[in-house]
DNA sequence: TCATAATCTAAACACTGCTCAGACTGGAGA
DNA sequence: TCTCCAGTCTGAGCAGTGTTTAGATTATGA
C-alpha cells in the first residue's frame, strides 16, 4: 500500500527536508486521510531515517502547527483576493464570495484544512504562530461585515465564521454529498444555494 | 497523573464492561481530550487488561462509533425537545431554539461531540449505525425547515446545519471565547447574538 | 450436573513518538 | 588549501499503542 516516492537519494545531506518533510505530510493527509500521518511514516515518504524529521521539528505536534500555520496565511491570501477582486459590489456579494472562497480553499487544500481546526493535533498553545496566522484569517471577515454597516457587527461577524466553517466542514466530512444523494441534487449545486442563502439574508437583514 | 477510578474488582467477569468501557472512555475526552484516548487506557481505567476490550467491540473505531451514535441519539432527543418545546411560536424562534440546542449540546456533551464529527475516529463507513443516527438529527433540522416555508428549504437545511455545527466547533475550540475576549464581550452573551442573528435573517428572508 | 459459550488474562507482534550516541559533511576561519 | 565545528543524519533503544492468540475462569442453560 505504501508509495515509496523516495528515491535513494545520493548526498548524506538532503539539502530541504523541511521543506519535504511538510510537502510530504500534506500529500498523505491528502491521499490517505489524517489518521495515516505518523513521523516515522512521512520521514519514511522523504526517504529519511525516523529520527531526521527532529531536527526540523521538535516534535510532532510542531510539524502539523506548521502545516496548520501555513494553511491559515493560504486561507487568508484567498479571502483577501476574493473580497478585494471586484470593488464596487455590494457587501452582501461581497459576503457571499468569501463563504465560497472558504470552502473553495477547504477543498482544494483539504490536507491543511484537516490540520487548521484540530487543536489537539498542532496544540497551538504551544505554537502561537497558529494562532496569530488564525486570527489574521477571522480579520479578513470581521473586516468585511465591519464595511457592511449591519447593526451587530461582531455577532454577523461569529456567524459568517461559522457558517463558512460548517459548510466546509460538512463538506469535506462527506456529509453534504450525502444529502445531496439523497435530495437526489448536485453537490456543488447544493452548495452554491446554500451560500448565496447567506448573502441573501444578510442584505435584508442589515 | 493517571487517575485509576478502578478498584480491583473480586469477580472474574466484570458483568457490564461494555458499559463501563464507554462511559470511561467519554469520561476520559472530557476531562483530558481526545488525544488522550487509547483503548489500553480505557481498559486500564476500567480495571481490565489490554485485551478485554476486544470481546465487545471488534476494534477501537467500533467504541468510539458507539459513542458516536449515542451522541447522535442525543442530540436528535435535545432537537427534538428544543423544538417541540413552545407549540405555537413562530417558525423562526424554533430555528434559533434549534441552532441553541445544537450549541447547547456541544458543550455539555462535550465527550460526544468530539467523536461525532471525526470521521477518521469512528469509520462510519464500517459502522452504518452512525450514519442513521447522524441523519436522524439532521431530519429534525431540514423538517423544520420545511414547515417555515421557506423559499430553498434544502439551502436553508444545509446552511442551518453548518451554522450550528460551526458555531458549536469555534465554541469547543475556544476559537469564540478568544474572540469574545479580544472584543471585551461576553462569550455566552455573544454567542446568544450571533443566534440570534439566525433566526431574525431566515424571518425575513422566508 | 456438566458441557458449552462467553468473558477475561497474559504474552506476543508490529507499529508509534521520541531520545541519544555516534557517523557524516558543508562551510567558515586559519 | 586545510581544519575544525556546528548542523545534519543514522541506528539502536525505550515506553506506549492497536490487535491477535492461547489458555484460564466463570456464567448459562440443557
Amino acid at each position: 500500500m505504501e508509495v515509496n516516492r523516495a528515491r535513494k537519494r545520493e548526498t548524506y545531506h538532503h539539502g530541504s527536508l523541511r521543506e519535504e518533510l511538510i510537502e510530504a505530510c500534506v500529500r498523505l493527509i491528502e491521499d490517505e486521510g489524517i489518521a495515516a500521518v505518523s513521523l516515522r511514516r512521512v520521514a519514511r515518504e522523504a526517504g529519511v531515517s525516523p529520527g531526521a524529521p527532529y531536527h526540523h521539528f521538535p516534535d510532532r505536534a510542531a510539524l502539523l502547527s506548521a502545516i496548520s500555520a501555513r494553511g491559515f496565511e493560504m486561507l487568508t491570501e484567498d479571502l483577501l483576493s476574493a473580497v478585494g477582486a471586484s470593488p464596487g459590489t455590494s457587501g452582501a456579494d461581497d459576503v457571499a464570495r468569501a463563504v465560497a472562497a472558504y470552502v473553495a480553499f477547504a477543498r482544494r487544500r483539504s490536507g491543511h484544512f484537516q490540520v487548521m481546526f484540530r487543536p489537539e493535533l498542532s496544540e497551538p498553545e504551544k505554537h502561537p504562530a497558529v494562532q496569530e496566522a488564525g486570527d489574521a484569517a477571522l480579520k479578513v471577515l470581521t473586516d468585511l461585515v465591519d464595511r457592511l454597516g449591519v447593526a451587530d457587527p461582531q455577532a454577523v461577524g461569529i456567524t459568517l465564521w461559522a457558517l463558512g466553517h460548517g459548510l466546509a466542514s460538512l463538506t469535506l466530512d462527506g456529509q453534504l454529498a450525502l444529502k445531496a444523494a439523497a435530495w437526489d441534487a448536485d453537490p456543488d449545486d447544493l452548495l452554491a444555494r446554500a451560500v448565496g442563502q447567506i448573502g441573501r439574508s444578510l442584505d435584508v437583514g442589515h
